[in-house]
DNA sequence: CGCATGACCCAGG
DNA sequence: GCCTGGGCCATGC
C-alpha cells in the first residue's frame, strides 16, 4: 500500500496536470499557483510515483533547463519533451518566451489571433 | 521539537 | 555569460 500524498502535494499535481502538452512551466510558476515555495514543487516531482497521469516531464526550472533529477535519468524527460516537438538549443535550454506555459510570446500570439 | 535534506529562485560580483 | 551566497519551506528522522 503507498500512503497518500499531502493535500498541498495534490494541488501541486493538480497544476502539472493542467500543463498543454507542447509547452512547459517552470517550479516557480507551479509554486505561485499552488500556493508554496518553488523548493516544495520540486520535493514534490520527486515523490511523484511512476507511471501516474502527471506530466512531470514538463516541469523544469526557470532557465528552461531540465533540472538533476534524483534518478539521474534526465535524458528521458529530454527525449519526452522533445516528443512533443520542443527544441533545445546547444546549452540544452528551452525557449520559454515561446513555449513556456502562458508565456509573453505566446500571449501576444493569441491576443493577435495568430496562436495555432 | 531540532536538524538535515532537497527535480528551486533571485540578486550580486 | 558563469559562479556564489542567501532565502525559501515541506518532509522525515
Amino acid at each position: 500500500m503507498v500512503s497518500a500524498p499531502s493535500p498541498l502535494y495534490r494541488r501541486i499535481y493538480s497544476v502539472a496536470a493542467q500543463i498543454p502538452a507542447g509547452r512547459v512551466a517552470s517550479y516557480g510558476q507551479i509554486a505561485r499557483i499552488a500556493g508554496c515555495g518553488a523548493r516544495v514543487v520540486g520535493y514534490a516531482m520527486a515523490a511523484l510515483p511512476a507511471g501516474g497521469d502527471i506530466p512531470w516531464h514538463r516541469v523544469i526550472n526557470s532557465r528552461g533547463m531540465i533540472s538533476p533529477r534524483a534518478d539521474g535519468d534526465t535524458a528521458r524527460q529530454r527525449r519526452l519533451l522533445e516528443a512533443e516537438g520542443l527544441r533545445f538549443d546547444r546549452a540544452g535550454r528551452l525557449d520559454l518566451a515561446a513555449v513556456g506555459w502562458a508565456g509573453p510570446a505566446w500571449d501576444w500570439l493569441e491576443a493577435n489571433g495568430m496562436a495555432p
